[in-house]
DNA sequence: TTGTAGGCGTTATCAA
DNA sequence: TTGATAACGCCTACAA
């Protein structure tokens, strides 16, 4: 039998302090604080004076034990520091947080090691399930069976990574770019040249896809020497830039807003600007594209609703849901400003008209 | 007596099962598998092969039951989606990996209810320690009162809160905000408008402090009109915006990034342009502030040491370091570029040549 | 309706 | 050096 002895000052009430203060057992307290069984009235009120009077609060390690549940998912990200990242872990958050749900937070720097790691201790800390952006490459074997053995539910985010699980939400990576290069070629632009993504990474290759077929679709040439593989990083946008510019483009499609900022870098560092030399289109959209210039046309992504889809999805597995594999596919949404110099290379005089419209509404919206 | 039972086929190995497997009892598992006591060699290799073979990884779940210690800290920011936020938190992330922790993240929406909230939950699921950035307002008592009794730590970052803990790790706000009036005299500006943040919290409460002594030092009046508080979202600088400039000022201060960008937005749609009509100077630095115009001239705050540092003191005191409060305060840099017209109003001439080492430093570091 | 006692997977104290 | 066994704090059959 158990023992549980005086409670000593120091430390916080167990369920055993309360039992005892008001005179009933455990079984009775843990039915009065998680509403199951019916408990007398006078018994009820017996437990939760006694609470009050202890300042009584589970210990949801306790909890989790005897439950196997920790109700705690595990979210790991290439970089929070990362613009994109934010607005999707706050999502993500957002609809953890509704259903119980609490976030652990990693960044795998998009190195494999580090992600493999962040998953084993996930796994470890006993998640209940976990959203995951992919880092590039192949996980270990060891860990997709050590995956496989804890079974638990996983959600890709961002990126797809099949061989892991199907269950994921994602953007239509492949149109967003087909639909930003159609636009750079509207524009007028002839020389279009891309700084893409780690070919690696699922959303990379599907963007590097849809601006090939926007060419062949555009009637355009791929020239070689205007694409460039990049890691989504600042620094990468930067050296790609110097590259690029220096074969004299006069259109460029930026797979996301980091390397668009080190690309800018790079053409202020030759004298370049935009979108006199050169059209630009990138993707990722912030309020404070709006209001500085060049003022960026941009393919945004929802990101918020993201987050939010994934955690719901992930949660709904939690739940034990075994419908069929979702793959969600959210739609990204052009946002036409000045950077690709639109109004001027196709011949529209309503330039200013197009921008405050588009970058008001934008506003707008994000100021909610 | 414990009957352990044979290992279910779907649940993965637990101590019992690898003592088992090896023939030993639970302790000598524990041992090994903890580098604790002296494990004969013949028997540690048994039961680390054992391990192997069950693929056997510990339920910290467990172990933080019974070592009532949990290796998580949690973190509770006002929104990861406020641009400032994710550096600090990213910062912090790294430094409780380097010693072994997660990051449980919450955002408290400046909200007294969802950071009550927030940190009940946390308590409950036994954080080691807590990273704070205050919301405005006082807990209620109870809640004081019951962080007391668990005897959590916490450390407080960027904003103060002395009747909970002084430990924290800041800014120096005041110092940052009075140089960045300074400046903005210096470059002639006479009619000096403030948008500050929420009084309620400490850091914008030394700002707006800041604002005013320079204002006092550079022999510049207040002009009550152009002084609007603001709640550091960018709907509120949005409004301010609107509000202070209708009263022409010509030099503007920002607390924040983010009520900087709707101030811009309200600036456009009145027609006025900076550092044309208006000289401007925020709070927060950005990479991408270094390629867009205008170029802001900001006090930037060291994002990522303000975590680093954070979790650095927590853990110690996680760790048993009960040395006196520590309350750092790290320093803010002012990073001149085009906003303030500088150059202009000084009556200098090497504008481009002060934005261009500015900018070039920035993004250097930046891109590392 | 309520109480008893065993189990969740570790660690840690005592003996052996 | 090792092995039993009692915590850790909660949930939950099974009994009463």
């Amino acid at each position: 039998m158990r023992k549980p002895g005086r409670k000593k000052s120091g430390k916080s009430a167990s369920i055993y302090d309360v039992a005892r203060e008001a005179g009933v057992s455990v079984f009775t307290v843990s039915a009065v604080v998680n509403h199951k069984s019916h408990v007398r009235e006078k018994l009820r009120k017996r437990v939760e004076k006694a609470i009050r009077a202890l300042n009584y609060r589970p210990n949801l390690i306790a909890r989790s034990l005897a439950n196997q549940r920790t109700h705690t998912i595990g979210m790991i990200v290439p970089d929070i520091a990362n613009p994109f990242f934010p607005m999707v872990v706050r999502g993500a958050e957002d609809a953890a947080q509704r259903h119980g749900y609490n976030l652990l937070l990693c960044n795998s720097d998009d190195s494999l090691d580090k992600e493999e790691t962040a998953i084993e201790l996930l796994l470890a800390k006993r998640v209940d399930g976990i959203l995951l952006t992919k880092a590039g490459g192949d996980f270990r074997p060891g860990i997709r069976q050590m995956i496989k053995q804890v079974d638990v539910p996983i959600v890709l985010v961002m990126r797809t990574y099949p061989k892991l699980t199907k269950d994921a939400v994602i953007t239509d990576d492949y149109q967003g770019a087909y639909d930003a290069v159609c636009h750079l070629a509207r524009s007028g632009r002839r020389r279009i040249g891309l700084i893409g993504g780690p070919r690696k990474v699922s959303n990379a290759l599907a963007r590097w896809q849809g601006f090939h077929d926007a060419l062949k679709a555009s009637g355009l040439p791929l020239d070689p020497e205007l694409v460039i593989e990049g890691d989504y990083r600042m620094e990468s946008g930067y050296r790609a830039g110097h590259a690029l510019l220096s074969h004299q483009p006069d259109g460029i499609y930026v797979a996301n807003h980091l390397m668009t900022v080190g690309l800018l870098k790079a053409a202020e560092e030759m004298g370049l600007s935009c979108p006199e030399d050169f059209g630009l289109i990138s993707f990722d959209d912030y309020p404070w594209l709006g209001v500085f210039r060049p003022r960026l046309t941009t393919v945004e992504l929802p990101k918020r609703e993201l987050g939010i889809e994934a955690a719901e999805l992930l949660i709904r597995r939690i739940s034990g849901d075994v419908s069929k594999v979702a793959v969600m596919k959210l739609q990204p949404e052009l946002r036409v400003r000045e950077s690709c110099g639109f109004a001027r290379h196709a011949g529209r005089g309503k330039n200013r008209a197009v921008d405050g419209v588009e970058a008001g509404e934008n506003l707008i919206r994000d100021l909610q």
